[in-house]
DNA sequence: TTGATAAACGGAACCGTGTTCCGTATCGTC
DNA sequence: GACGATACGGAACACGGTTCCGTTTATCAA
């Protein structure tokens, strides 16, 4: 995943930085192989820890596990939300490249929209609090909740409109307000038995639809 | 602790509410009148910073708004959800009650559910965060879950049967994950303009709806 | 190889909150 | 007025996030 930490990936490791040709104008920082083997250590422990106690579990069990101290997770990751985001970045790009593929796919784009709809639902409940961080308004995690809905929205926002354009739902809901619905409708689902919210899921996409 | 007036703790069972009007239980406590005025001072109180705060104020603030002390707020109500309990109570009963009424009074079952529904909504969406803290399994906040669940499922389950006995809706859905599932929805609603929970409450509902 | 230097590290300390505990103040009664 | 029960206030503790800084270590130039 990201190495190269923030946008530009580039300029890997090896050392060719004589003539900076290209010129990526922040300078590549060329860290230390050290502050590289931690960071990937704090994302397993991470993922490991967020398994078995949720993703809020506290940052000295995260640090604990991978073995570093607090000072070096916080280095790393400023805020849980990076952490969190570190963790899941490439589920939850891999949900929004299945988006035109399924559009694709898929025999209209309503049953393309169900159908994404319900991987973005199996992604959330089985991630334990994940759900409720993304919707909690806690400072810090506004990270979070824009990154998750930068990547998904624009997804869903074209699947609602392919669905619109073909008829097959009401027309006027937008993106943002689905995304949200639908991760709040997760929230508390993986430690429920008695609360299913795929049904509830489904029921609000068959709302959706064009009577 | 608890006496006849607000009852704070457990989710007392007995749910005929007109009855404790009259009749003294015979073991009055005769609790001591400044005790009375500082737990009415802290629902006041309470009342208060939960709209300015919301219901996760810390606790401090509360008792400083009552003018009292920590001690005699966590007298008075051991847990958090005690006080939320003890603030909302006369507002969730009333939506139990409402039930019934609405039953005889709409058009039809399922418009009855709609309006019901839409009084739930009303209530969770103008009190900061309740929503949020409602679903929140973190510990101490079973009681207030478990109090809303028990004014409210029964009379959900009332109306769903109603409407489904009459055809209108899919007769497989329980109550109990209704309410949490509309309760969810309304998680962040009063704190973000642009997520329209009371939309997407009306379009699972709509997806209810036999086809 | 070695020394200098910046990068990175670890964890003590700090802060805000919930919660408990206990010495003190007050109420109600005799 | 005295006395016991009741209630009070807030210091102290627990806990988790976050910051800060003295120490360690990787890297590079000499």
């Amino acid at each position: 995943m990201n190495d190269g930490e923030g946008a530009t990936a580039g300029a890997g490791k090896n050392s060719g930085r004589a003539a900076d040709a290209g010129g990526a104008p922040p300078a590549a920082p060329a860290r230390r192989k050290d502050a590289r083997r931690n960071k990937e250590a704090l994302l397993d422990a991470a993922a490991a820890v967020f398994v078995t106690s949720g993703v809020d579990a506290p940052v000295r069990d995260i640090a604990a596990r991978a073995g570093v101290g607090l000072g070096t997770i916080y280095r790393h990751f400023p805020t849980r939300a990076d952490l969190i985001i570190a963790v899941y970045r490439h589920q939850v790009d891999a949900c929004a490249e299945a988006g035109p593929a399924l559009l694709t796919e898929a025999a209209t784009p309503y049953a393309a929209l169900e159908r994404w709809i319900g991987l973005f639902v199996d992604f959330l409940v089985t991630k334990h609090g994940l759900a409720a961080v993304l919707q909690s308004d806690t400072a810090g995690f506004e990270t979070l909740h824009a990154y998750f809905l930068d990547q998904l929205v624009p997804v869903c926002a074209a699947l609602l409109r392919a669905a619109a354009d073909g008829g097959e739902i009401l027309p006027d809901l937008d993106a943002y307000t689905l995304m949200r619905g639908v991760g709040n409708l997760c929230v508390g689902a993986e430690s429920d038995p008695a609360y299913d919210a795929r049904r509830l899921v489904a029921l609000l996409i068959a709302g959706l639809r064009r009577t």
